[in-house]
This record gives structure tokens, C-alpha cells and sequence, in this order.
DNA sequence: GGCTAGTTGCCTGT
DNA sequence: ACAGGCAACTAGCC
């Protein structure tokens, strides 16, 4: 992976002060960057925004085509932003653990400077960044940003312990108060920095902030051919791909609504939504009652895309939305349902990721209930790639590998299938192919979502569960939705869209799609299924066996046999509780 | 210590 | 259209 290095760095500069980018590919409200352009001001030095691609974070098996594709959009705008204030974006690649010391060293960095990111891995990297850097005397210096509040402080706010339900994490959040205002970037230093090198060298584009569409690729191709020498390029997607690793998707797929990466797209999309009928989407919004089948234009924001890379600050998106008369109750549905309770959502959620051992997994995780999954690679394969014999379960999974958004019940319906709802397998399987091809990944929320819908954490009434057809008809009872996905389907009359498998042979016939051949039969009767394993939910509950950090095998083991006796024997009120 | 309520299901009976 | 069943966890409140 370590190809290109960059020879062009070494000796470059006598020093300078680095802003290392990851999950913030904005300016604005990003105090870590400001912070650094201070401190470059203060030294008089210039500033070297850094970008790391790393295997263990773009790599195939973690980063599937769409998001990598949105990052490196993103990468691109940040990029034309930087060069606007005459600062160059520098592009490594390389394992971050090692490129971050060794960049700093060979461009004879004073200091580091980075938001910081708040999962598990990401610290764990930066601890080991932050060593390798102080080992070569170069100063580390980080800063909260990621989420609404530093959650350290938000933990001591609530006395060390993050409260595990919605209510109790809203009545902190009461008690503290709203988030505090983003804050801009500081152009006027950023602008009064010395330069690297010779100073404006071929960055003379204009700058100011033109229209970024048509011939804006052109453009950045250009300019890519131009800083070939320069190994600091965006690279390209199929720089980092090899030919066409891609998910088999069938041909006809009509894919929804593209989203475009960069912090502007972001700003430009959050003003269209607050500004969307008169502000009555802000308003009213109530996310039960928001269209899963709505794709172009979609029922919610889609911003989660870019709150996730950082492409926009979460305090930025809640403070226009509350700006915008987002900061009802919401009525029945509670804050909960609204625009401003999804980010409250989220936070809550950070919250607990942060705090709770082994958030990301069942074994070893406190909150998370022990059930005996099965172990079935082919069923899995089956709802990966959208083969379940299910229209409405397959359109969601050919949606999510193709579109890498899916909306929030759409995800409920697949995650529930997949595990406690028929195919009975790990939510962690469910939640490694999430990470993969969602746009939106995010650490937190997609280990607590999939806990919540499998009924390991959070939610526990197990017999509501999701039914492929009667939830597909209540959202898509034309069909529209799975005609859009599923071309196979594309004929087949209304009256059998979400069951084809009852379809009359003539009716499959005139439809051009025979089941069992040109689409799947069910993989499995949902009725008996499903009832079948709202009794094995019972056993699991009864049972009250949770993850537990002390009495744990490592998290790595891949547990298919939970029923043992090796931890977690109390029953969870008692276990869970006090740890 | 008891009571209440909890972001978003489905099916059946009235 | 709507209530009750499914089966019963857990936190926060009094």
C-alpha cells in the first residue's frame, strides 16, 4: 500500500504545523483547525493540511465503492477550499499509525494537530500516533469536534455514567443546556500564513468560489494531471480499486438520488431541507412517519452522509435546525421523532460508544444480550446481495449497495430480518456489512441500531417484528419502490409485487419472470419463521445472559455457541447494572 | 418498592 | 378505525 511516497516532502520546509484531516473534511466549526492555523500564525510557519488513506479505514473489506467514492469527492472540495486560503492538501497513503510521525518528520513538523474521533480503533490508532510523534519530539495537540459535546465533559456532567435510555440522556441534555454555537473559520489568519515552498507556485486558479459542476471535473482532472509529480493528488477512485471488485448488481437498477460530496454540498443540501415547504419540513418532521420508499427527493435529510465524514459539524446542522423552529417537542411522538431529537440520538449513542466497553460487539459488551445466532454463510450472502426471495428485503439490500443510503425503517426491516425477525443470524455480521456499504457509517450508531432492531440492547419487545410484505405494502403498495431496484420484478402486477411467489404461472409468465428462476423464491416462510423465533427471543431473554468486559474471551472470537456457561450466568438486571 | 412509559409491528376481533 | 394480545425489560419517577 505504501507505493508512492513522497520524495517531493522531504526537505521541503523547516518547519511547520500540521492539521491533520480525518473525520472532519470541513473549515468551518472545526476548532482543531483553527487552532492550528493560530498556532502556525503564532510561529510564523506555514500549515500542512494532512490526509491519511489507510487500508484499515478505505480498505475494500471496510469501505465499500460508494463512500469511498463520496470521500474522495469530499477530499476534492476540501482540497479546492484549502488552496482558496493558499493551503495545499497533502494526500498520504500508508498505514496512519506509521505515515502520520513519518510525514511529520520528513516535513519538520513543530506540531500535530487533529479533531479527535471517538470509536474504539480510531483511539486506539491515535494513542499510538500521538507516542510515535512525541518519540521525534513533534507536539500533539487534540480537539473535540465530532459530536455536539465533548462527551469527557458530558460524562462528568452526568456523574461519570452515561445514562443507557433516550429519557434519561434528555434530561441530562436538559440539565446542560443546547450545544454551543459553531464556530467560523478564521480565514484572516489562515490568509496571512506563509506559504509552502514558492509560494503560489500553480495553485493560480482564480480561487474565490466559483460554481463547482460541469466543468468543474474537467477541471480537477486537469489539475490532477498537473500535481502528477507533486504526490498530492486526490487519487481516483480506480487508483484505489482494483478493476471491478464490485457487488454483482443487476443490470437496469435505477438508482436513487446521487449525493455529492464536499462541505458546500452539505451547507447547500441543510439550507434546502430548513427551507423546504416554507420550513414545514423542519417543523413537522417526525421520523416514523417519513417514507422509506421515498427516493428522489428523499423523506429525510440524507445529511447523516456528511455529519459522518465530517463534511459538516453536527453543531452546525443542529443549531440550523432549531434556527429554523426545529425545536418543538414534537408533539406525540416526542423530541425523539424530531430533526433536533435525531441528533440527540446520535449523541446519546456517542455517549455510550465512548463509555461502554466493547460497544461494537456482543461478547464482552455489558449492555448487549448474549443470543445464540446461528452461523450461516450462505443465507448471509442470500441478504447481502439482495437474493432472499423477499422483493421488498431485496430492493432495501440492492438500495444499499448501490445507493449506500437506505432509509432508517428500510434498515429496521432488513436488520430485522437478517436477525431476530427469520434468518436468525449476529446483528454483527448484519452491522459489518452496514460498515462497508452505507455512505453514512457511523461507529455508534450503526453497533446501537443494530442492537436496538435484534433486541440485544435498548429495545426488548421481541415480538414485534418487521413482515416483509405487510410493512413493503403499508410503504409501497404499488410497488414502485422494488420495480426501481429489482428489474426483474419490473412487470409484475401490483396485486403480487411483495409475494410473487403466489403469482399464477401465467400471470409470472406475462410478467417475464418466472420465480425460481429469473427472481428467488422466499428463502424462508416468514409466518412460521418468524413466530419459531419470537419463542427462541423468549428462551434468550429468560435466560438474561449479557456480554460482560471482565469474564470475557477476547472480543476477536467469534462466539456461535452463547449458550455456554462461561459468562454472564446472572440474570442481566443484576449484571448489567453495576458495570 | 411500586408504578409508568418507552422513536417508528402485526394480527384478530369488534 | 381501533383496542387488545403478543410477553415482560428497565430507568426514572414518586
Amino acid at each position: 500500500m505504501m507505493k508512492k511516497s513522497s520524495h517531493q516532502t522531504s526537505a521541503a520546509f523547516n518547519s511547520c504545523v500540521i492539521h491533520w484531516f480525518r473525520r472532519d473534511l470541513r473549515l468551518a466549526d472545526n476548532a482543531a483547525l483553527n487552532a492550528a492555523v493560530s498556532a502556525s500564525a503564532k510561529q510564523g510557519t506555514p500549515l500542512v493540511p494532512l490526509y491519511v488513506i489507510d487500508p484499515s479505514v478505505h480498505g475494500s473489506s471496510v469501505c465499500g465503492r460508494v463512500r469511498l467514492h463520496f470521500i474522495l469527492e469530499s477530499l476534492n472540495a476540501l482540497r479546492e477550499s484549502l488552496a482558496s486560503h493558499g493551503m495545499q492538501l497533502r494526500i498520504e497513503r500508508g498505514d496512519a499509525q506509521k505515515r502520520v510521525p513519518e510525514f511529520a518528520r520528513d516535513v519538520g513538523a513543530s506540531s500535530v494537530f487533529f479533531e479527535r474521533e471517538l470509536n474504539e480503533a480510531a483511539l486506539k490508532r491515535d494513542k499510538a500516533v500521538q507516542e510515535g510523534l512525541n518519540e521525534i519530539g513533534v507536539n500533539v495537540k487534540s480537539f473535540h469536534g465530532f459530536t455536539l459535546y465533548d462527551p469527557d465533559w458530558l460524562l462528568k456532567q452526568a456523574d461519570g455514567e452515561a445514562p443507557k435510555g433516550m429519557k434519561g440522556f434528555l434530561t441530562l441534555i436538559e440539565k446542560i443546556g443546547p450545544p454551543s454555537r459553531p464556530e467560523a473559520f478564521d480565514e484572516e489568519t489562515a490568509k496571512s500564513l506563509p506559504v509552502v515552498g514558492q509560494g503560489k507556485q500553480d495553485r493560480d486558479d482564480g480561487s474565490e468560489q466559483e460554481n463547482d459542476s460541469v466543468e468543474d471535473k474537467t477541471k480537477i482532472q486537469e489539475s490532477e494531471k498537473r500535481k502528477q509529480m507533486k504526490g498530492n493528488e486526490v487519487p481516483t477512485i480506480d487508483d484505489l480499486r482494483k478493476s471491478n471488485e464490485d457487488e454483482d448488481i443487476p443490470a437496469g437498477v435505477h438508482g436513487g438520488e446521487k449525493l455529492k460530496g464536499g462541505e458546500k454540498a452539505a451547507l447547500d443540501r441543510l439550507h434546502a431541507f430548513t427551507k423546504r415547504d416554507g420550513g414545514r419540513a423542519v417543523r413537522d418532521f417526525s421520523k416514523p412517519e417519513t417514507s422509506p420508499a421515498a427516493v428522489d427527493p428523499r423523506a429525510t435529510t440524507a445529511l447523516s452522509a456528511y455529519v459522518a465524514i465530517g463534511a459538516l459539524s453536527s453543531r452546525t446542522f443542529f443549531h440550523s435546525v432549531v434556527d429554523a423552529g426545529g425545536d418543538g417537542d414534537g408533539g406525540q411522538g416526542g423530541i425523539q421523532t424530531t430533526l433536533r431529537g435525531q441528533l440527540l440520538w446520535r449523541e446519546h449513542f456517542w455517549s455510550l460508544a465512548y463509555s461502554i466497553p466493547n460497544f461494537e460487539r456482543m461478547q464482552g459488551n455489558p449492555l448487549c444480550r448474549k443470543i445464540d445466532w446461528r452461523d450461516d454463510k450462505e443465507a448471509l450472502e442470500r441478504w447481502r446481495k439482495g437474493r432472499t426471495g423477499f422483493p421488498w428485503i431485496d430492493a432495501l439490500m440492492t438500495q444499499l449497495r448501490v445507493d449506500g443510503f437506505v432509509h432508517h425503517l428500510g434498515r429496521h426491516s432488513v436488520a430485522c430480518f437478517l436477525t431476530r425477525g427469520d434468518l436468525w443470524i449476529s446483528w454483527e455480521e448484519g452491522a459489518k456489512a452496514f460498515q462497508q456499504l452505507l455512505i453514512d457509517h457511523d461507529h455508534a450508531l450503526n453497533a446501537a441500531n443494530w442492537m436496538w432492531l435484534s433486541c440485544s440492547a435498548f429495545f426488548n419487545r421481541y415480538f414485534r417484528v418487521y413482515s416483509p410484505v405487510t410493512f413493503a405494502n403499508k410503504w409501497d403498495s404499488d410497488g414502485e419502490f422494488i420495480r426501481r431496484y429489482i428489474p426483474a420484478l419490473r412487470r409484475m402486477p401490483k396485486k403480487y409485487i411483495h409475494e410473487p411467489w403466489l403469482a399464477p404461472l401465467a400471470v409470472q409468465k406475462k410478467a417475464g419472470c418466472i420465480i425460481g428462476k429469473d427472481y428467488p423464491k422466499p428463502m424462508v416462510d416468514h409466518k412460521q419463521v418468524s413466530k419459531h423465533n419470537v419463542q427462541k427471543m423468549k428462551e434468550a431473554f429468560s435466560r438474561g445472559h449479557y456480554g460482560s468486559p471482565s469474564s470475557s474471551p477476547p472480543p476477536n472470537l467469534m462466539v456461535t455457541e452463547c449458550s455456554s456457561d462461561d459468562t454472564g450466568k446472572e440474570p442481566a438486571s443484576k449484571k448489567a447494572k453495576t458495570q
